[in-house]
DNA sequence: GGCCAGGCCCCAG
DNA sequence: CTGGGGCATGGC
């Protein structure tokens, strides 16, 4: 019996921007593979196609981490009770980086915009008016005016910067937690914040612990005087269970 | 029509 | 190293 997953809390939490909800279709492009599913038929989906089981985890040990995690507070036990099996999503790192240069003092529904736009101009056509998210080299020529001109704003430099800089992306698997971040945090644009973002969502490092507006709220209401090692060692998947409940419903039961 | 958005850069102390 | 203003753009 396999594990079963929470696909709107997974897809629309705020880890990708990628996926939309047509009706009762989930559809996106992965790296240049067009996605389209129902909810009925996400289990066969899964399991017989490689490519899709480790994109959406299934073979990660959320049951123990899950029980792990709710026996550390009531809160937190809540959160997850609400939400159970949120999955963290292995995705392709640049596609997280642009993601989330993109996210930055701006709203998720003009970060998807912004998404879109990117991947309609500059990426490759798919299914279903669909459009991959172009790879760093389909990238190399664009300059600043064109970003600009699609809305990204101060954000253009930053991606220009992601662009020259991506093969960085390449040794972060053998780096320690610390060293990686340091090494994200060379591209203008990556802080602390969104290089957190990178290593949990693009390298499955549970100790990555985002801290956003949000869960800074949660931090100072909830856990006073803790830090991310209070969950450990699922910080990562604590903090998309808190961030996911304070943004629906203030974090209140 | 202001306020604000999954932050970060940059510069002052 | 800590703190706060400024930042492009548009959703609400």
């Amino acid at each position: 019996m396999m594990h079963m997953l929470n696909l709107e809390a997974t897809l629309f939490c705020g880890q990708t921007f990628a996926w939309k909800k047509n009706g009762p279709l989930y559809q996106a492009v992965i790296q240049d593979r067009f996605i389209q599913f129902n909810e009925a038929d996400f289990s066969e989906l899964v399991v017989n196609d490689a490519f899709l089981f480790h994109y959406f985890d299934m073979d990660w040990e959320y049951t123990k981490a899950e029980s792990t995690l709710c026996m550390r507070d009531e809160h937190l036990k809540t959160c997850i009770e609400r939400y159970r099996s949120l999955h963290i999503l292995n995705q392709d790192p640049w596609e997280v980086l642009v993601g989330f240069l993109l996210s930055q003092n701006n709203n998720i529904k003009r970060i998807r915009q912004l998404y879109e736009r990117l991947s309609v101009q500059y990426g490759r056509s798919s299914e279903a008016g669909f459009f991959s998210l172009p790879r760093p080299e389909a990238l190399e020529s664009v300059d600043e005016t064109a970003l600009r001109s699609l809305g990204l704003g101060f954000r253009a430099p930053y991606l220009l910067d992601a662009i020259q800089q991506h093969r960085i992306l390449w040794a972060l698997p053998a780096l320690p937690y610390e060293q990686a971040l340091s090494a994200l945090m060379q591209i203008k644009g990556v802080g602390p914040k969104v290089a957190a973002c990178i290593l949990l969502f693009g390298y499955h490092r549970m100790e990555a612990f985002p801290m956003d507006t949000w869960m800074q709220k949660v931090m100072q209401d909830r856990y006073p005087g803790k830090d991310s090692s209070y969950f450990a060692p699922y910080a990562g998947l604590a903090q998309q269970y808190l961030f996911h409940a304070e943004r629906n419903q203030g974090g209140h039961v």
